[in-house]
DNA sequence: CTTAGTAATGTGAACGTACACATCGCCAAT
DNA sequence: ATTGGCGATGTGTACGTTCACATTACTAAG
């Protein structure tokens, strides 16, 4: 190509300026100016000075597709997760979407649709096709660990689960610890016959939640029916509500989350019950609005925020190859409100 | 450097497959493998299909730096967003992300701590740093618009609002017809004192259901005091409901979303009063949880699923240069349930 | 059997940056 | 005056891909 066909080119659409520019107009070479962005030292004060006024005065962006090409380090970390639209999820996603840009990360965000197999199995291509450096997985499913195992998946994974799992680092509110608060709580009040309003049992909270429930309920030698297994959602709550009405041979319940309890406090005020006289009710995750339900909900509190805080930096560290975040679970707290009341047998 | 070095550092960090690599394999020239990739026509199928094979067998992935280096496309759509653990803004976002992903587009997430205008300049300078090739605005405030316009940003821009602002496209579902829709509700049950508490006037949102409200008022004649403005939680509504009783000069109050209006219910039964007898609330949004709220919630329903889906559409046909898809406004629905009530006084 | 035309494939260059290494200038110690 | 050392800056190259253009293989028409 003659040097004229390339100059109308450029003429043509505005090339965005790069580092020799920047160097060109600083009167430096381009690797000062490079210097000047890695902040490296041994640069006069006076030359970085002066390569950083011609950046502000050209609008220079650092190209960071060049960035990462030659460092290979795309500095993008995934997240998948489930049900983003639900509070503590979407919670922690924004926690750990301002964690990571403070640490100079992108995060790249994929929600499953839907919890199949092939889905999460795409979703976690897609995410490998960005090259990400680390993944978080929120509210993990079952079976994301499997498909997790089956592409030898290779980069550092943090996991925001109870359980331990083999595979990668995990760290969550302990919710088995939970559980168990909000059962006894219940025992503690007189309640013999309780009832769990169950999460979907392919996720790993919801079984941990059952698995508290179920531990403290055969601690205080207590027998329960099955739990019911829900899917997060206050209209299933309130189907189930319905359903119980029928039966009354429970006088108290433990939902899985604020939702689900939402849907049976409707239930059963709808069917004339005084609440909490007739029954009691505690929800887990201590979302906003809970204090506000009527009766203001007995809860379970977890600090969404903070977990996402937390996978954040144990990913950062465990990327830059110093594990030494301690994986200390965090204790969620029973917000005690007017949803519970003592068995009174009338 | 000699080859004898180059060949242990190889050995030493295993780099990942590159196109050459692939091309080796297969028998043909890198130029070929980068014709399967894209999709080139005038290729033969078998050997399109021995690419295939050992793009398979070895793990071949594109490389996604080289591509964005090479083309100057970033293939990423940047969304600047506050409060995303709300779930309308939530719902959005991820209605958003998997639009983009089926169209081949990364999203890249900034969520606004604060709304000083200084916070603002940041995320969006955080967005041009990643070089996204155009922006959607979830839940804009006033002064991103100011800030856009000062930082003279150029590439294509979608906001969430109703206004039609002069710089942007903007496509929503139309405000200020819902909030006429609740006021002429109430107006036609009778209720002639109607209080409305609305959300932070920098929202945009906050500010077209001020007004639909307001213009209904006006156009039924009647009389109303300054709204109340609100911060969008239970909480703030449940303080102005506690503030609001001790006045009772009203029959009904609107409220610009569900929280608020929970917030409101919880106060005024607290206060004793019998709902939606004494007092009608309507809210905005409707919510998963609003028909479960006692009594469940009358609201404005608003697809948020549907306008981030939307919001890509336009964005990405934007980006591509033909303008096509029509802005025509989303109707919000109205949602009758059980917590407003014919006035009668008593 | 030649020739033209097209389908299929190959070659050279460029994108913007960071790394490795090379060079320059200066000052202190000999 | 010479040397060594170090702080400051410059030069060459590679990263993996796509684009523009060049070449080869094949097919059909004369």
């Amino acid at each position: 190509m003659e040097p004229g066909t390339r100059q109308i080119m450029e003429a043509d659409r505005v090339r965005a300026p790069n580092i020799r520019d920047v160097a060109r107009l600083a009167g430096v070479s381009y690797q000062t100016v490079s210097r000047v962005l890695n902040n490296s030292e041994s640069i006069r004060p006076s030359t970085k000075q002066r390569v950083i006024e011609v950046i502000d005065e050209i609008g220079y962006r650092p190209n960071q597709a060049a960035r990462a090409l030659v460092t290979s380090k795309s500095r993008t970390l995934g997240v998948l997760t489930a049900q983003t639209a639900h509070y503590g999820p979407a919670t922690s996603l924004r926690a750990i979407e301002i964690a990571a840009r403070e640490a100079g990360y992108l995060i790249s965000t994929t929600s499953l649709i839907s919890s199949d197999y092939d889905s999460i199995v795409e979703n976690l291509e897609y995410l490998m096709n960005q090259a990400v450096e680390g993944m978080i997985v929120i509210s993990p499913q079952v079976r994301v660990f499997e498909a997790i195992k089956q592409l030898a998946i290779r980069i550092p994974l943090v996991t925001l689960d109870s359980t331990g799992r083999d595979a990668p680092r995990s760290l969550s509110v302990d919710q088995i610890a939970g559980a168990k608060m909000a059962t006894r709580h219940l025992i503690e009040l007189g309640h013999r016959e309780i009832v769990h309003l169950a999460g979907p049992q392919d996720w790993i909270e919801a079984e941990a939640r059952m698995r508290g429930f179920l531990d403290e309920i055969d601690e205080a030698d207590l027998r329960t029916h099955p739990p019911i297994l829900g899917d997060w959602t206050a209209e299933f709550g309130y189907h189930a509500g319905r359903e119980l009405v029928g039966y009354r041979d429970f006088t108290a319940v433990f939902a899985a989350n604020d939702q689900m309890a939402l849907g049976l406090l409707h239930a059963f005020r709808e069917a004339g019950l005084d609440l909490p006289r007739d029954i009691s009710v505690v929800g887990f995750d201590d979302i906003p609005e809970a204090r506000h339900y009527w009766p203001p909900l007995t809860t379970v509190r977890q600090d969404f925020a903070e977990i996402g805080r937390r996978s954040i930096a144990i990913l950062l560290d465990e990327i830059h190859g110093d594990a030494r975040v301690d994986l200390a679970q965090i204790l969620p707290e029973l917000m005690l409100r007017d949803s519970t009341a003592p068995f009174a047998s009338h």
